[in-house]
Order: C-alpha cells, then sequence, then structure tokens
DNA sequence: TACTTTTTGTATCGTTCGACACAAAATCCT
DNA sequence: AGGATTTTGTGTCGAACGATACAAAAAGTA
C-alpha cells in the first residue's frame, strides 16, 4: 500500500509479497497473541530489523495480513453469491463454497477473520477492527437478498436482517467446526441442511 | 475435585469458589493466552502464591474454569434438550436456549468453550480438551435426534449425523454473532430461521 | 573512487511473562 | 504454651516477549 519503492540503498534481499503470505499463514493458524516474533521471522526468512523496516510493527502487519488473506478468498466468495441467478441459488453458492475453502487442507482449516474472534483480543485496536471485517459478510448477504426481492425471486415480505444473520452465523459456525475437524463434505452437509430453511418450503 | 480439606495449618483466606468464579470470568472473557498472571491475581483477589497452592498452574485454572463454566450452563441446556417432548421441540429449546444465554449481560457474550477456539492454541495440551468439550455438544444432538427416531417424531430416514452437525454448526456460530455484539432477539431470530431447516416440511 | 542511502545480521534493550523461594502469620493439636 | 502445619505477602527468578541500536554490507549517484 502505502510502501515506499525507493531505488536508492542495498535492496531488499526478500519478496515482501511472499513474505506477507506466510505471516498470514502463521497468524491464520495460531491467531494474533500466540504468535510471536520468533514464529513470524522464522516463518518469512527474514530478521525482526527487516519485518519492523518492512511491515511497521507486529500489529501493522496482522492488520495487512487479514487485508492480504481477504484479498484471496473474498472475490470468489463474493463472485459465488452476486453472479448467481437467484438469491436463493446465490447464497448456497456462498455456502457450499465456504464448505469447500474452509476445511480445504492448503491452507489452516477455518475462516481467518472469523477465529480471530477471540485472539485478537486484549490488543484493543484490533478486536474493533476484526469485528468490522466480519460484519461486511453480513452486509453483503443482506444486499444479495435484497436484491432477490428487487428480481422477483424471494417473497417480499423475507426478513431480510434475520435470514442473512443465519446464514452468516452457519459459516460463522462452519469456521469452527472445520478447525475442529469437520470435512469439507460434512461441511457441505451443513450448508445443504441450512439451505432448507430458506423461506417458501423445501425441494 | 481433588482438593484437599486439611484442617490443619493456616486457613485459607478467600472464598476458593468465588475465585475461580472470578477466574472462570476472565478467561471467558479474553481467552487463555490473553490472560496474564496478574489478570488473574486481580481479579481473584489473591496473591499468585495463593492462586499456585490452590489451584496448581494458570493452566490447571483454566482447565478447572472450564469444567466450572460447564457445570453452570450444560444442565440446563441439557435439559431444554432432553426434557422437551419431541425431538424437534427438543432441538428448538436448545437453540432458543443458547440465544437467550450466550447474549445475556449477566457474563461475557458468546460461550466460553466455542470461544476457545483460537485462543487456546499454541498450548498443545489445551487444544485438544477443547476440541473434546465441544465434541460432546454433537455427541449430544445426535443421541436426542436418534431418540426422536426411536419416539416416532423423527423420520427414521432423517440423516442424524448430518442434521446434528447442523444444529452445533448454528449455536457455535451464534457465539460469534454474540461476541460481535448481536442482541438475544437476533439470535433467537436465527435460532427461529434454523428450525425452518427441519426435515419434512415447516410449519 | 568517494559519498549517500537503504537493508542486513548481531546483539541487546526494557518489560512482562509464568512460576517459585522465603519467612512471617495464622490456625490446629498436644 | 509450644510444636506442627498450611497460607499469606514480598520479592525475585530465568525465559520469552516486542522492539531497536549499531555497524557492516550492498546498491545507486556523482
Amino acid at each position: 500500500m502505502s510502501e515506499k519503492t525507493s531505488t536508492r540503498g542495498r535492496p531488499r534481499a526478500f519478496d515482501r509479497t511472499a513474505a506477507l503470505d506466510a505471516a498470514t499463514r502463521v497468524f491464520w493458524q495460531k491467531g494474533f497473541t500466540a504468535t510471536s516474533m520468533n514464529d513470524l521471522c522464522e516463518a518469512m526468512g527474514i530478521g525482526s530489523p527487516s519485518l519492523y523496516a518492512a511491515f511497521g510493527s507486529k500489529e501493522q502487519l496482522y492488520t495487512e495480513a487479514i487485508r492480504h488473506y481477504g484479498a484471496q478468498g473474498a472475490p470468489q466468495l463474493c463472485d459465488a453469491l452476486e453472479s448467481a441467478p437467484t438469491a436463493k441459488l446465490g447464497v448456497e453458492a456462498f455456502l457450499r463454497f465456504s464448505a469447500r475453502s474452509l476445511a480445504c487442507p492448503a491452507g489452516p482449516s477455518g475462516c481467518m477473520v472469523v477465529l480471530s474472534a477471540v485472539a485478537s483480543e486484549g490488543v484493543a485496536g484490533l478486536a474493533d477492527m476484526i469485528v468490522e471485517e466480519r460484519k461486511r459478510s453480513l452486509k453483503m448477504i443482506e444486499a444479495r437478498l435484497q436484491r432477490g426481492i428487487k428480481e422477483g425471486d424471494l417473497s417480499r415480505e423475507t426478513k431480510v436482517k434475520a435470514l442473512a444473520r443465519f446464514f452468516v452465523t452457519v459459516q460463522q459456525g462452519m469456521s469452527i467446526q472445520a478447525r475442529d475437524g469437520a470435512s469439507s463434505k460434512e461441511l457441505d452437509g451443513v450448508a445443504a441442511m441450512a439451505m432448507g430453511a430458506w423461506p417458501g418450503g423445501r425441494r
């Protein structure tokens, strides 16, 4: 972001994005508080002075890691929700994509943002930022439901806010499930069950 | 539990249960890692030697706090689930009781066990214990559904495991919601929506 | 080549962490 | 009363924490 790309001086010996990616993984796995500078330096393959020079502090690195994390998965998640023809299919795609990605062996299980619920506590500034980040999911679902009403595939008397909160709750619960070892298939079962709550009957 | 109640020696100057209760609150609010010995001593109103003498260590105090927490809320939760006439009403009571208690202003929002997902990471021994603790909820719901089948209020071809996981997922998601500031009423809306997924149609 | 600028590795800062040593204080037992 | 036993408060331990000071190293610029 506000990164100086000066041409003068000794060039940086590491790939900043790769280092950020490594840091993101560690934070994702262990949470902010439980992750030490040692953990970070080791995972990123750099010394602490380089870390401070490139990212400012542990806290700033964490916020950047959150953004980095969101920049990877969020677009697909948004797309799943938005590009489906109906609101119901959109939400279903949203849940099923979550089911698949939250238990993906390629990364730590569960959503980094959702699981940061507790870990970021005690640092004050970070907690608010995380809460705000989570509320974006809620707003996103709400907007999709509203669109569904406007486009006629969802009844006008649908309780949009309650329904949106329900689906977000399910998705956040899936993060806990994933961390506890639930498989993608099991999470997909949860997604399918949740769709049974869609207003206007099953089938 | 394995507490020596020796009559000899200088008597303890604090109420052990009250101290445990205070410690539980702090752990509940901040998580294991983010809670320091200083936080605990201050909240419990005792010095660290007294804490170690009475509870062994920070880690042992935490496990005892988890049990203490469960001993308070779990019986009511179990009762809500078990004493209802049908499986559906049982699960509904389970969810609605959760909705009420998870956003209760009397204590920190959210379930202590569920929210310990991340916070306890990095200590190894505690993570497993917490995961195990969470799985008990799943087993409890499964058992209630099985009973419903046996008693005829639930179809024999119900996917018990998937349905149970769904409801547990919803309940765990509610903990995150509660921590993010959702009200009891909003959580109850989530519970109501979840009941819409009950197999065999709504109403 | 000499100077400026930035990064690197080493080494360490002051703080806080969890945990405990120690002796004074408080109770029971004889 | 006097010993036995346990808890209390004070003080501090070594380790780990996040964060830097510092000088050597590596680049561009003149």
